[in-house]
DNA sequence: CAATAATTAGAACAAACGTTCTAAAGGAAA
DNA sequence: TTTCCTTTAGAACGTTTGTTCTAATTATTG
């Protein structure tokens, strides 16, 4: 049972290349095994766990926990070789970490480096929920006059402004036509 | 080849559902068709297209332009409603943005604020692959004699040694037991 | 160590697979 | 309408599928 969580991250392996699963006997070659009863074997074992589940034309698909990923406390036991490895089981899965509203959840790409100081790049993805009510503080993503930008929310007086978080660059005070689009609410970033 | 569209919509509710793409015969029952000639002809237009890919042992599976509303550019029509609309149909796709191989990767939150010059803050989750080669300037987490720190990796000389992105701390130059555990590839953070 | 439980190997089988073919049906343009 | 091209139906095929069984092997436990 230990052993089957390395199979599955030979499935995930798999998964991410092919975005598919393979049948058993391309499964016993993937894995190392060579029947495919232990194939058949090792996929009920992890769909009872929840990590796979079988569609009605019998095919093995992925599950919830699928896409979990193991989440490392930072700590470590002391002389130990590695990482203090967890199980899986307390992994988290990266897709619902950041996002709890698919459908009012979308993904902008920031440019520019007005946020710098709000420790947000050029580059990186943000996660943004358009369906979150906003307040004073708030970091926001703002439609004015058809242009998309990602500021925090003021308030000066009775009026909204938009704050960059960056010396360089000035509060932004609409005068036409502008919108919040959404909240920020997660952020992703990619090294390589 | 307008009719296609209509027919990639119902294999993506499918995948929606099943996180996998159905054979040949129930792709027929889903779509409404009678024959498995005419599956076999839309698929093989929908590859040609991009939307889907067929994998090593002859599965269907999902290609690049399949998720493609998945994430939104930070690109507006002037006067629409709302920002492009996207499904996140499911959440792959970000998955998939950040983490390449399941296996080598393990998720460490950070602790501290040694490294917020380069943009990394407290309570970041930092992805980190254990595989990767590293080199001169990369972030990398190291264990020190127990400990686990996420620093730049730099060279001084011919020696090694962990540069913290805070200029409150000093350059760590370890002189007992020391790894380096994996390299930063990616980065999240969530803000509410 | 021995005893017991959990995995794996290997072979067999019917059902389902993807492919291919010819012919019919549908759509677009004149 | 007629012509041309694309899409679908239907049947046939060899191959591969997932399942099941028993026996061998490997881990685990006392």
């Amino acid at each position: 049972m230990k052993k089957d969580l390395n199979y599955l991250s030979k499935l995930q392996d798999y998964y991410r290349d092919h975005r598919a699963l393979p049948s058993y006997a391309t499964m016993a070659d993937v894995l190392g095994l060579a029947s495919k009863s232990a194939v058949h074997a090792l996929v009920k074992r992890l769909v009872d766990a929840g990590f796979l589940s079988i569609t009605p034309d019998r095919r093995v698909a992925p599950d919830e926990k699928f896409f979990e990923r193991a989440m490392t406390q930072s700590v470590v036991r002391a002389g130990a070789p590695g990482i203090a490895d967890s199980d899986l089981q307390d992994g988290i899965a990266v897709d619902r970490y950041l996002i709890n509203s698919a459908a009012t959840t979308i993904l902008v790409t920031v440019k520019g480096d007005s946020m710098v100081e709000a420790a947000i790049l050029e580059g990186d993805v943000v996660v943004i929920d358009t369906a979150l009510p906003y307040k004073q503080g708030d970091i926001v993503i703002a439609e004015i006059e058809g242009e998309v930008t990602l500021k925090t929310l003021i308030k000066e007086g009775s009026v909204w402004a938009l704050q960059p978080e960056n010396a360089n660059y000035e509060v932004i005070r609409p005068e036409g036509e502008w919108r919040i689009v959404g909240v920020l609410v997660g952020l992703m970033r990619k090294y390589r």
